[in-house]
DNA sequence: GCGATCAGTT
DNA sequence: CACAACTGATCGC
């Protein structure tokens, strides 16, 4: 649970994912993902009445979380004060004080977070440093050094502080499984399922919150069964999302949610209620993603436990193992760090003590902080390893394994997309909201500037923007998949025989399939 | 009636 | 099994 206060030390006139309190004063406002702890104060009516006078204020995200956000009636009053900025896209902000007219601006990059459908992390850049805050995340080894906008030419940006998700940040947490093996060990647990019969149902028991969507997508792209879940309208404009889901009961997989849904579990009903097929009774298992997790030195094991009789639980985790922590701070290797996150048995000190040594400020040379201006320019082409030592010498960032690698834009894309929202209709922009392309003289990346300087009545326009939609990836095949990683995790479930298989005999052979896309076949 | 907070649950 | 959110009790406006 996140303890972050709003404020970043280098830049404390603007406030992320926190709306209370001394944030009720901040310029602009930031979101880095829709999860409910991250958005305390967001609807408190201190805020909608500074809302209300202060009209130069602004939140800004992605236009995913816009979009979740915007679905809930109770954040409806945003809207028009919301400003979605797209991924990977330096974007300058004006960070007026409207008593004084003091003005001070700001850049400001979404990176992906991995942690759920539209999780940023922002990476600020101004006059006090460039600083980092990742929100919640989870990142593969190696990611960071994989986004091309966290660099510099080839090198990686020259970063003062790193305000850090620690969740994990607990040696105990060393390893969790990857995305990949996690999904495949689901995956074949419920293959292992629903194959047996169309009366075979599994029930997901997720928790009520974003995050688990490429489960559903990749089990409703593997079995062609969509998830059944109890909403659905908030992706109503992310149809690579949408069209694996339905609010139709009569699919075998399952991710509705009731209040008493254990309890129905185990009488085997649904949490929607449903029963039976045809008459005939559900034979259903539930699987419960939680997280689980392995020591520096404890032999690797399963993703998926039995835990009675018909429920599971099968690995899964928003966020990233200490081992991941440790390998993303690593690369950045800023001057400060600041966890967000005091995990559960352990104390800020002891997290400190654990990240310190990952800064420049412990093991730096020359530990004086250099504003960007006076770094040596980054090279154009990548040295050979013998240059590179000599070059450490007067390098202000002697990390070695800091340079940028080539390959961009795989950003674990089979398993975690970065859902594309689009309109049918054009986009309406009722700020006068001024995005225009300029090349940027310090980076050399397309900068977007957000003009809310006349963003009075008089000056209101509307802007018609045509119909966005970001770069995809590009889908990727069931083949592509396959090769993309082959689990390491062994993937355990009981013996095809061990299944119980009580009823089955009585079922007749037809594979009517009520509805369903694809009606798997009947043993 | 609404919101904030806390304890308990999953 | 450690996330994140719901539920219900309590207090205050």
């Amino acid at each position: 649970m996140s303890s972050f206060q709003g404020q970043m030390a280098e830049y404390p006139t603007i406030s992320i994912d926190r709306f209370d309190r001394e944030n009720l004063r901040a310029r602009a406002y930031f979101l880095s993902h829709c999860h409910k702890d991250h958005m305390k104060g967001l609807r408190a009516p201190a805020l909608k009445r500074r809302l209300e006078c202060s009209l130069k204020v602004h939140l800004y995200c992605s236009p995913v979380t816009k979009e979740l956000l915007l679905t809930s009636p109770k954040y409806r009053f945003w809207e028009k004060r919301i400003i979605s900025i797209e991924i990977e896209t330096p974007t300058q902000i004006p960070l007026v004080d409207e008593a004084s007219g003091e003005k001070e601006e700001i850049v400001v990059t979404l990176l992906p977070a991995g942690h759920c459908p539209g999780s940023v992390m922002f990476l600020f850049q101004g006059n006090n440093g460039t600083v980092l805050y990742t929100g919640d995340f989870r990142l593969a080894k190696g990611e960071a050094a994989r986004m091309e906008l966290l660099h510099y030419g080839d090198r990686v940006q020259d970063i003062q502080s790193v305000y850090l998700d620690t969740t994990f940040c607990d040696p105990k947490f060393y390893q969790i499984p990857s995305r990949a093996e996690c999904l495949s060990g689901i995956l074949e647990l419920v293959r292992g399922w629903i194959s047996r019969s169309p009366y075979h149902v599994v029930w997901l028991n997720c928790k009520a919150a974003y995050g688990y969507e490429y489960l559903f997508t990749n089990l409703s792209e593997e079995f062609g069964l969509q998830v059944h879940v109890d909403k659905l309208d908030m992706f109503r404009n992310m149809p690579d999302i949408l069209h694996h889901l339905t609010t139709d009961r009569a699919t075998q997989i399952h991710a509705c949610r009731h209040p008493k849904a254990e309890e129905y579990f185990q009488w085997n009903r649904l949490p929607c209620g449903v029963t039976s097929k045809n008459r005939i009774p559900l034979h259903t298992i539930s699987i419960k993603p939680s997280t689980m997790w392995f020591g520096e030195r404890t032999r690797k094991t399963n993703v998926i436990v039995r835990t009675g009789e018909s429920s599971y639980r099968a690995c899964f985790s928003f966020h990233s193992s200490y081992s991941e922590i440790q390998d993303f701070l690593s690369y950045i290797c800023p001057v400060n760090v600041y966890p967000n996150v005091i995990p559960i048995g352990t104390t800020m000190d002891k997290v400190i003590e654990i990240l310190k040594p990952l800064c420049r400020s412990s093991q730096s040379i020359e530990p004086k902080y250099k504003p960007l201006g006076k770094l040596k320019r980054a090279r154009t082409a990548p040295l050979d390893s013998e240059e590179e030592e000599d070059d450490l010498f007067d390098d202000p960032l002697p990390v070695p394994l800091r340079h940028k690698v080539p390959n961009q834009q795989t950003l674990h894309p089979e398993v975690f997309p970065v859902p594309a929202v689009s309109q049918n209709q054009p986009q309406k922009l009722t700020q006068s909201t001024e995005c225009f392309k300029v090349e940027n003289m310090q980076t050399s990346l397309r900068t977007n500037f957000i003009d809310c300087e006349e963003s009075n009545s008089e000056s209101e326009e509307e802007l018609q923007v045509p119909a966005s939609s970001p770069a995809d990836p590009g889908p990727v095949t069931h083949q592509q998949k396959a090769e993309a990683e082959v689990p390491q995790w062994e993937v355990f479930f009981k013996r095809k025989d061990d299944i119980t298989d009580e009823g089955l005999e009585n079922l007749p052979s037809s594979t009517e399939g009520g509805g369903l896309s694809v009606t798997k076949a009947f043993k």
